[in-house]
DNA sequence: CTCAATTCGGACCAAATTGGTCTTGATTGA
DNA sequence: TCAATCAAGACCAATTTGGTCCGAATTGAG
């Protein structure tokens, strides 16, 4: 599937909800009011995010949540990163060494390349972006993957 | 985590190393060998590999397994949607109205987006330049994600 | 024609992950 | 002081995933 989980999905449509009213904070049950999604769920969506430095959150009671930057500042990969963990298609493009086969295997860096790309492409998108009502604008988006320059040169020379 | 299955990393793996020699075709067992891959895992790729037509399957003694194309013309998007299904990141991204809050949801379309530029990405890197031994060559990838020329005519309006 | 090798297509299971709920405690404003 | 709210994490059920195994079909070789 290369999909990523509800939780994350929730999340984005949780920040989107936020993001149209920046200013205005909201506890956590009118973002389940607004969102339809569980209020337990938004809750945990929020200590989540809220943890990574996404959204800030007032205690006690009139308390609630905002947004910790301006929407324009808050990328997708952020989210997606706060929730699932660090992007990483393949364990071993993280983590050198942990793989069995790991000597026989030419693909490594090879992933390692692809996984930036997606990254950018996430990275690319705004939440600001995500809460245009409609695609009113194009998502310009460019990526050149490539290997180290050291790594270029070599193969250059 | 936004990572794909081990399964579909072993799948690159022995397309890489199928890859490396594209007209010789290998039984399961040889392949595990090359790959330190378990042989049973093995045969269930190439199964699904199979039905999925990027390789071709001789039955009968001294079969085996052999690529259904030349490795430049099969992309890691072809792998991995062979062993874990299209790639979408949302639910909704494809089946439409399968979301409770659908109408409450303004990032839907944006999300198809950004799953395009994904399916880009993959589809970028060859079977070919997986197989090469190092990254010796630059990986280049470019794309404009935008929406549909009748939604920016819309909005242009 | 017969036999051995090999793939095919499932069924199948155990383990890990995930989605979601609940409880308890701390914090704050009224 | 009290009610509202967030914080932290335990907890469970359900799904998904990784991996094994078996019988049937197919093919080449003797």
């Amino acid at each position: 599937m290369l999909k990523l989980g509800k939780l994350t999905d929730y999340a984005t449509v949780v920040m989107t909800a936020l993001a149209t009213e920046p200013d205005r904070q909201r506890c956590a049950q009118e973002l389940a009011d607004a969102t339809h999604v569980a209020a337990p769920t938004v809750s945990k969506l929020m200590k989540t995010l809220s943890k990574h430095g996404l959204v800030e959150s007032m205690r006690g009671a009139r308390g609630g949540y905002r947004l910790a930057r301006a929407p324009e500042r808050i990328s997708v990969a952020d989210i997606v990163a706060a929730i699932e963990g660090p992007i990483a298609l393949t364990e071993c493009a993280v983590h050198e060494g942990c793989c069995t086969i790991e000597s026989h295997c030419g693909a490594r860096s090879n992933w390692r390349l692809i996984n930036n790309a997606i990254n950018a492409a996430l990275a690319s998108v705004s939440l600001a972006q995500m809460a245009a009502p409609l695609t009113t604008q194009a998502i310009h988006f460019e990526s050149t993957i490539q290997a180290p320059r050291s790594l270029n040169r070599a193969a250059a020379s």
